[in-house]
DNA sequence: TTGACGTATTCCCATATGGGCATATGATGG
DNA sequence: CCATCATATGCCCATATGGGAATACGTCAA
């Protein structure tokens, strides 16, 4: 098999740097497929196939203006993974702790190592 | 240009669920390449190969114990994914309503279009 | 109808994935 | 040194990506 599909979800759709930029642009309000195109430096081909992916995972949705298709955010999916990365909360501060207990071990290991000189 | 590398980043490393699940699992402690393995299902090489993702985003640290190598979690780098989506938090419910104008839109056109029956 | 504009789709390519499998590398105990 | 256990790598494959370019599709105005 190959790597997941962009649109098997959030995470995936997500993990596009470009299309995280669109989320973020969309922030402001809505916007035509040729705005985000110029404002993110993309080209309109490009910008229409990540608000593709995007569409299919639900987290823009699309409004019709005559011939403009406004783009919207929907970020309701975006909560799930605020939820799975927040469960890890509790780790972001205990994991120093235990970088600290690694380092002094790695330390006390070097020391108790014969003083040879090849060190790099 | 093909997909960002899944090491580019903590956002492309996890969005393989099977990594989430490595990273959950090793809320509990550290653990071995085998019991990874076991504990989630997967073969042995293929734990090897996800744990070395992870291990390039720096979202796990490696201990040498014995023959074994303890995988441990270091969960800093799932900070700034917390941040970027949590700032998107407002949006979580504001959408709901943007939906509701959405909808009341879609109805109101429904009403103004001729009583046509090709309804689909 | 025709033309112009705004979007979506298609085709091509280089790249790297995740999975299965075999095997290399590493460390340990006899 | 050798056999064994624990991990990491290498190779093969199918798949789908993101990007560029060209083009199809849709809508509006004249």
């Amino acid at each position: 098999m190959a790597r997941a599909a962009t649109t098997s979800d959030a995470f995936n759709a997500i993990a596009e740097p470009q299309r995280r930029e669109i989320l973020m642009l969309l922030r402001g309000g809505e916007r035509s497929v040729t705005e985000l195109a110029r404002d993110l430096g993309m080209s309109q081909p490009q910008a229409s196939k990540h608000l593709r992916v995007l569409r299919e995972v639900g987290l823009v949705r699309v409004r019709e203006a005559g011939k403009q298709r406004l783009y919207g955010l929907d970020a309701r999916g975006l909560r799930p993974i605020h939820e799975w990365v927040g469960g890890f909360e509790r780790f972001w501060n205990e994991t120093f702790d235990r970088l600290d207990e690694y380092v002094r071990d790695l330390k006390q290991a070097r020391q108790e190592e014969p003083p040879d000189d090849d060190d790099q």
